[in-house]
RNA sequence: GGGGAGAUACCCAAGUGGUCAACGGGAUCAGACUGUAAAUCUGACGGCUUCGCCUUCGAAGGUUCGAAUCCUUCUCUCCCCA
């Protein structure tokens, strides 16, 4: 079953590679991931773990999602460059109920699986006690020579964060002794945190506990995952439409296909090979399908479908062009009369942040109507430019938004 | 506690009295080429009622005809010593 994984490009590195392997075979074995509600929404940067915790469930095992309640009001310092702005406790909480339902779409709580956070245990936490018992364990001449405090050794670190550490290690520490959980998983940033707790429950408890990481991700050309010119690329459909989070997948680079498709879907694998091999234009096909595959897992087939319909209607010559679910706003005749400013318009889309950057848009030849460029900056809108009751505006290749007329 | 360095636009980073909306790089966006791909080339990249105006260079005051650049105070960060 590691093996399965593995091959699915969930792994980067392990404690003891044979036990885990072995351990994970023959036994039900109990397993968590951390997550830090730094946001009221997951991202598509927590897909991975996401991921990675539904395979360990769907293969029979006890999983642990865990909830940074308490540590995020730390920090975790690992691999960033400065320090993190601290949150309050009541943000942190709705942060919290903004991600379970998320969560739910990939995990299911029903069973024995747990769901818990560790204010729990951290917040009344006595520091004396903490130290004796915990703290001894560490040595800072170790944690300083980790890998991930190196730019921090640079660009200061406070005490504070350095904690960080110990605090995620007492976390797997308590879990491991609350539910014998003894395999903790999540990002290759997340090595030396998680080496920590091991360490920390064979020391202590001389029980058997594993770490696994899963390798981070960038693009084939080296791009960051998931940023797109809005910024990071939410599950909240609010903060991301369906259709955008569509397109996002749909324009994944040609060599990242097979490997999206094999990380971010549940399909076969012998369908992911095959969709990998497709060549030259045909790798579209395989692109629609991850897209369609993830787009489904967050927001149902349903919501997917409509993403799908939407994007062919846009892209796709030969389709018939069902546009009703690309995103569209909707005004009243009246405003409509006396002409609309073509920059205001773009502005109120959403499809430029800025008049000044929908003049430049126009300048540079990026604003089309109807699928036609316009080159005129004072360019107003009228009846003429209505088809069926709309207008079909464009902001460079392909950010399209539907103008509906009401009257 | 003592001494030193620093805070510039999304990020990195020049600039040390006018020629600065601020060099350069990255990111981003657009155009061309394509397959809603990558690479490449070209251009753009504070805001606006755009031949001009307004707001930016950690914050607040001050000097000056004029400051990101000088002075004062404050906030924060880093380094060295204790």
């Amino acid at each position: 079953m590691l093996e399965d994984l593995k091959e699915r490009g969930f792994f980067q590195q392990s404690t003891h590679p044979e036990e885990l392997a072995k351990r994970l075979k023959e036994d039900r074995i109990c397993c968590y991931i951390g997550f830090d509600p730094t946001a009221d929404s997951l991202h598509i940067g927590h897909l991975i773990p996401l991921m990675g915790l539904a395979h360990m469930q769907q293969r029979g095992h006890r999983i642990i999602a865990l909830m940074g309640g308490g540590t995020a009001m730390i920090g975790d310092p690992s691999g960033k460059t400065e320090m993190r702005k601290m949150l309050t406790e009541v943000q942190l909480q709705s942060n919290i109920e903004g991600m379970l339902p998320q969560m739910e779409r990939f995990l299911d709580f029903s069973g024995d699986a747990i769901l818990i956070n560790n204010t729990e245990w951290l917040r009344n936490l006595n520091y004396i006690d903490f130290l004796r018992d915990i703290g001894r364990h560490f040595s800072v001449n170790r944690m300083l020579s980790f890998e991930t405090y190196k730019i921090r050794l640079e660009t200061g670190l406070s005490f504070l964060e350095f904690n960080y550490q110990l605090l995620q290690a007492f976390d797997f520490l308590e879990l491991n002794r609350r539910y014998n959980c003894n395999l903790q998983m999540g990002g290759d940033d997340q090595w030396a945190n998680i080496i920590s707790g091991t360490d920390l429950i064979r020391r202590v408890e001389r029980k058997d506990a594993f770490g696994w990481t899963y390798p981070l991700l960038t693009t084939s050309s080296g791009k960051k995952m998931g940023k797109t010119e809005k910024g990071a690329l939410w599950l909240d459909p609010k903060r991301t439409s369906a259709y955008e989070y569509y397109q996002y997948w749909v324009n994944t680079e040609d060599l990242d296909v097979e490997k999206f498709l094999a990380l971010f879907t549940f399909l076969p694998m012998n369908e992911v090979r095959r969709l990998g091999q497709l060549q030259g234009a045909d790798i579209r096909e395989a692109k629609q399908r991850l897209a369609f595959e993830t787009t489904a897992i967050i927001h149902g087939k349903e919501i997917a479908l409509q993403a799908q319909e939407a994007a062919h209607s846009l892209f796709s010559r030969t389709a018939k062009s069902d546009k009703s679910n690309v995103p569209s706003t909707t005004i009243a005749e009246e405003g409509f009369v006396n002409g609309l400013d073509i920059l205001e318009l773009f502005l109120q889309t959403g499809l430029c942040k800025s008049k000044g950057e929908a003049r430049r848009l126009l300048a540079q030849g990026g604003i089309y109507i109807n699928e036609e460029r316009i080159e005129n900056p004072v360019y107003y809108l009228g009846k003429s430019n209505l088809q069926d009751g709309e207008i079909l505006l464009r902001a460079g290749k392909k950010r399209y938004h539907r103008l509906i007329i009401k009257n």
